[in-house]
Parts: C-alpha cells; structure tokens; sequence
RNA sequence: GGGCCCGUGGCCUAGUAGGAUAUGGCGCCGGAUUGCGGAUCCGGAGAUCCGGGGUUCAAAUCCCUGCGGGCCCGCCA
C-alpha cells in the first residue's frame, strides 16, 4: 500500500511549513523549540515521540522517546529520560521547564513570553487568526450532498451536506481555493416516476415545501405507476431536447431550490450545480470513452459474457482480486453506460482531463447573493469552471469500491497525480431506530431534515424567548433559528464520519452540555461583557496569574495549529479517507470550558484592580474573537445576544 | 464464500503508527447567584474498554480467533 500522507509532504511543503508555522503560530512555535531542544539533548530527530499528556501536571508537551531508545543504548528508559531533559532556557525562552518523570520527559511552556505570543497573534489577524496561506494557488473541489431531486432532504443527506460544506470550510481556512459542488442526478427511474406522479396523482392534499409535496407524491407512486409511461419518461429525458425533458428539468430545478431552503438554514452553501442531464447532451462521455479505451486495463471483449461491454479490469490490484469478477462494466452492450462509467468520465472533466463543454448560468436560490451559484444549463456563457488540483467526494462508506474504481482508473490511464489527489470521504450513514431511511418507502416522513429543523427551532425559540422576554419578535425569530438550527449542525459534526449515526429526536435536540447552544451562550456571554465595556488595546499581562486565565490563553495560542493539525492529519485509506473534523467540534468545547471556567471564577469588570480588569477584558476580547472564528469554522454563527 | 466499517459506565462519545490513574457529554446525586446572562460553574457515584487466546517492559490500541450491529461484492444508481 502507500502512505498519501508521505506523499503529500514532499520535502519541499515540509521546509514551508516550518517557515509559515514559525511566523504565525505561537504553539507550533514552543514545540519546535522543544523539538530542537530534544535534538541538542539527544542528535536526533524526536518529534515522532511527543504527545500532549492528558494529565496537564505532566506539562504541555511530553516525550516518550526514552522507551523506544532504551535497547539502542542499552539503558533504563529513566536514565535516558533524565539526559533528554537537558535544555538551555537562553536558547529556548519559550520552554519554562523540563522534567524528567520516570521514563518520560515533561515540557513546561514558559507562559509569559507565550501570552505574549498569543496576544500578539490574535490582535493581528483577528478574524482572520488560524487561517494560513499554506495551499494558497491551489484549487480544491468539494462534492456534496448529491441528493436526487425526487426527495426532501433526510438527516443523512444532511450529514453529508455539513460535513461537504464544513470540509470547504476548513479548506478555504488553509489557503486553498474552493469550488462548493452539487452534482444533480435529474435523468434516473427516480425522477421518471417522480415525474409520472406529478402528471397523474393529485397533490392537492400535500402542502408545503415543493421537495416535500414532490417527496410524497413520489412515495404514492410507488405501487401505481404505469411502467411502460415511465419508460417512454426515461427515454425522452435521456434524448432531451423535448418539451416532457424540458418540464422534468423545471421540476427537478425547482426540488433544488427548496433543498436550497434547507440548505441556507444549515449554513451550507454551493458554488457550483452540475445536472446529469447536461452531462448527458454535452458530448462529454463520448471523449471521455475514447481516453477510457487508451487504458491498458479498458477492453471491448468480443466474446464471452461481455461480449459487446466496454470494460475495465481491476485484477492488478490486490483488494480487487477478492471478488468474483475483476472485470467492471462500464458501457453495457446496449451502449448506454453504467454509473461506474459516467462517475469516471465526470471526474476527467473535474481534473480538466477532457476541456470544459458546459455552459453556465447564474443559480437564482432564495437566498443565495447574486452570481453566488452558478449551474450548468443548455444555454449560456462558458468558462465557468477551473480544473481541480485536489478533489473531495463526500459519499457515502457503501459506495467505497465505486469510488476507488474511479480514481485507480484515473491511475492506470496514467493520471497518477489526478488518482492521488482524489479523496473519497466516506461517512458512514444515519439510521432510524428501527430501519433504514428510505425515499421510495417514505420512512422519512415527519422525520425529514425540514421537520427535525422545525422542532429545533420550535425548542430553541422557547428557550431564547424565556430568557428575552422583551425582546421583540424579529428577534426572537433570527436567534431561533440561528439556535436551533446551529444544534442540529453540531450534532452531526460532532461525531467521527466513520460512526453510524441512529437517529433520535433527543439527542438531535439535546441543547445542553456538549452541544451547539452552549457554544453560542459562551460567545453571547463574552460579548455582553464587552458591551459593558469595550477592550483595551494593551494591557499588563503579568497580573494574569490564575489557572483559569492560564488555560485559556494555551488553548486560543492552540487554535491555527489545530486547523493544520486537521488537514494534515487526512489521509487515505484503501477504502475511503480518514478525516478529522470532529477535532474542530472538540476544540471549540473546550473553548468554551475554559472561558466559562474562567467567567466563573475570574470577575472581570469589578475585578480588584484596574490593571486586573483592562489585563482581563482584553483576554475576554480575545476569546470572544477565538470563539468566533471556530463557530465561523463549523458554520455556526456567532451571536452577541441569544 | 470473499471483503469493509463499528463495538468503550444506563445512553451517546474521545482515545488505535502500543506508553502516565481511559476523554467528554446526557441522565442521576449533592452544592454555588445581593460578582459581568444559572443555556453557567464546582463536586460525587457510575467502566469485565464485546468474549477468548497471543506478542511486549507496557495492549482500548498490534496479531489470531469467536460474537454482535451495519454495509459491499450488478450489463442498478
């Protein structure tokens, strides 16, 4: 197998990296010194072995090497431990302390050059503080949700919507640039049927949201439909150019748009729609299959059970050889090709392999700015689209040897970089309780995103309104939906992608503890302070002396190594990618932990002194701007009153 | 038949290139407000880390095996 994460960080990244870390970001600045530290100590190269103990009285940083170098040197791990632990404070100002304990070495952070740091940092970039430019010049397509227009959303289309939207987050947060893509599949049976019954049951007795009327409607026909109208449906849309084609394409366009309202509410945005149907009258798959059969694994058997497929086979590669048949179809041997087929000449054109056919007009969504989403369309302006240097799919874990067949084809056909640069971020879905979700079965009625949305907000605006109770009702409307809709974000962020999600109403709207609410309370809190009284620009640091106000300051200093911990830290697997977002959940928790620890214990505007109080107003300053940054970051926004 | 993901207190969850008394939340019990918003804070009880073997100075983490839940192995998408 390979290592992606090796092969991403050629020696050249490594050496920016350390420049641009050095420059802005006071945590990778102390473990450098204690990286160097270690070296002097010890002539080698350490930093493999450092861990953030989880007992603080063991320091902020430690080091485990003495285990590992015991047999080399043929000595206890203590002993060894005790001549690691050698520093000079002169060199390294901002280590305070090394303590040997037992067989490991303790790195204490010298906390007054450090605040300094951090102080510094923050008033600088200010909203900006934890982004970097590190893949500046570098284009980054994110893929997601994908939902077929026949259907509202349910809770598992939305856990691919908030991780997709906070994967471009992240993204935009390291430099790159992002295109937020949706892909439309508006020519399957599913929206053949959904269009049969539009045209022939009765919607009048559903009301609403059209992609819930749509939803329902596509939910009756199941056991109605009439097979052979659908067929003649499907092959006309297929055909296009038609007016049935045509009144599909308006019906699943305006599916999108109210997706789009359940979108906006989610803070889940789109740069880019691309529709199966335009794919499919684009010319595209006919070159894409040309540049398919120069693959020396593409085939058109003459013979055989294939006999008259294009086919690609995989047996070179060794989880491949499990199945029982290496050889994927991908142009059946009636000409029309499979999903396998259409997905890998769609990514030729993602990676700018096949030029771009589409054209291009702006999207009108209810809420979107004005030229903010374009979408592929028959008629328009061309030259919408930049190839992509990286590509992130985020797509359900069932699909993982789907999407591995994509990129191992793009490999073969020589695209080795394009195949490397492709990530497959597989999550793994929501359950009901007792059942799957299903949109054909209608197991999400009542239960849709749309519903779970209502309820949230329903809850969040009694809880706002409990405590506002003059506010007027403009108000408690925005901070509402604000409230409840940034709870249900947060519950499907929180959780490792790689978790099945079961659905349950409580846990979706648990509005205390670890959970949205009390992130945007704690933002609330430290702006109702500054309301009261604005921050000083600077302020005697030295009077900052409790453990509280310590905590604090380490973790905003944390917050840029974190981002970059998070896109380091992905990495692909043989089926899928490991992606650590929850980190960027966590972190604004313990955010939040530390200043409410904080609030609690430290009196900031009747503190005992004018020096203690500018000196802590000016941290609250900076912590509501921390705060702020990382709700930015998961999407949730940041409310000075709730 | 082959393969993938998950299994951690009543419930949810972090920790898996081995390392210090296993993280946090919900729920439960007790306490804090004449000090900036109590959607807060402080404390407590609660764990055979799915079972069984093995490797190691050291295993939730690695190997083998079994069990449970979910999923994949289409000329469907």
């Amino acid at each position: 197998m390979f290592d992606e994460r090796e092969k991403r960080l050629t020696s050249r990244t490594l050496s920016r990296i350390q420049i641009m870390v050095n420059v802005e970001n006071p945590w990778a600045k102390f473990k450098k010194q204690v990286i160097k530290a270690l070296h002097l100590a010890s002539g080698q190269d350490l930093s493999r072995y450092l861990e953030i103990p989880g007992d603080p009285q063991h320091g902020d940083l430690a080091c485990t090497a003495a285990f590992h170098l015991a047999q080399q040197l043929k000595k206890s791990p203590a002993e060894i431990a005790k001549e690691l632990a050698f520093f000079d404070p002169i060199q390294f100002p901002l280590i305070e302390q090394v303590v040997a304990h037992g067989p490991y070495v303790n790195f204490y952070i010298n906390i007054i050059p450090y605040r300094r740091l951090v102080v510094e940092a923050i008033q600088a970039d200010g909203p900006l503080y934890g982004k970097t430019k590190r893949f500046a010049g570098k284009h980054v397509v994110v893929e997601y949700p994908a939902v077929n227009p026949n259907n509202p959303l349910h809770i598992g289309h939305a856990r691919n919507a908030v991780l997709g939207d906070t994967v471009a987050r992240l993204m935009q947060a390291v430099g790159y640039d992002v295109t937020r893509m949706d892909y439309i599949n508006d020519l399957g049976l599913q929206i053949a049927v959904a269009y049969w019954a539009l045209k022939h049951l009765d919607a009048s007795e559903y009301k609403g949201k059209y992609d819930q009327v749509i939803g329902r409607l596509y939910v009756d026909a199941q056991d109605k439909y009439d097979e052979a109208q659908v067929r003649q449906y499907l092959k006309l849309m297929e055909e296009g150019y038609n007016e049935m084609a045509s009144e599909a394409r308006k019906m699943s366009e305006r599916v999108l748009r109210a997706h789009h309202k359940t979108h906006d509410r989610l803070n889940v945005h789109h740069d880019l729609l691309v529709w199966e149907s335009d794919i499919a009258h684009s010319g595209l798959f006919a070159k894409g299959l040309k540049k398919i059969m120069e693959a020396p694994t593409a085939s058109r058997p003459t013979g055989g059970e294939k006999a008259g497929c294009v086919i690609v086979d995989l047996g070179a590669y060794e989880e491949f050889k499990q199945l029982k048949d290496t050889e994927k179809v991908l142009v059946r041997s009636d000409g029309v090709a499979t999903y396998t087929g259409k997905d890998i000449v769609f990514h030729f054109w993602k990676f700018g392999v096949i030029p771009d056919p589409f054209k291009y007009q702006p999207f009108k969504s209810p809420k979107a700015r004005e030229n903010e989403i374009w979408t592929t369309k028959q008629q328009g302006e061309e030259g919408h689209y930049r190839p992509a240097d990286v590509i992130y799919n985020v797509i359900g874990m069932p699909q993982s040897q789907e999407q591995r067949t994509v990129y191992l084809t793009l490999e073969t056909l020589g695209y080795i970089k394009a195949s490397a640069n492709y990530y497959h971020l597989a999550y793994e879905f929501v359950t009901l309780p007792d059942a799957r979700i299903s949109g054909r079965k209608g197991t999400w009625i009542g239960q849709s995103t749309d519903d779970i949305l209502r309820e949230s907000t329903r809850r969040a605006r009694k809880e706002v309104k409990k405590r506002n109770p003059e506010a007027d009702a403009r108000f408690l409307r925005q901070v509402a939906e604000a409230v409840g809709s940034a709870a249900i974000r947060y519950a499907l962020l929180k959780v490792a992608v790689e978790k099945q999600i079961v659905f349950k109403w409580e846990d979706m709207l648990n509005f205390d503890g670890n959970a949205a609410p009390y992130l945007m309370y704690t933002h609330a809190r430290a702006s109702s302070i500054l309301q009261k009284e604005a921050a000083p620009k600077t302020a005697r640091l030295s009077s900052l002396s409790s453990p509280f106000e310590t905590e604090l300051i380490k973790l905003l200093g944390r917050f840029p190594a974190l981002i970059l911990e998070v896109v380091e830290g992905i990495h692909r697997e043989v089926w899928g990618t490991r992606i650590e977002l929850f980190h960027l959940a966590e972190y604004t928790y313990a955010l939040s932990v530390a200043f409410n620890a904080f609030y609690n214990h430290c009196p900031v505007l009747k503190a005992k002194t004018p020096g203690l109080k500018n000196a802590r107003l000016l941290l609250v300053d900076l912590s509501r701007q921390v705060l702020s940054n990382a709700l930015e970051l998961l999407g949730i926004t940041p409310l000075e009153r709730i």
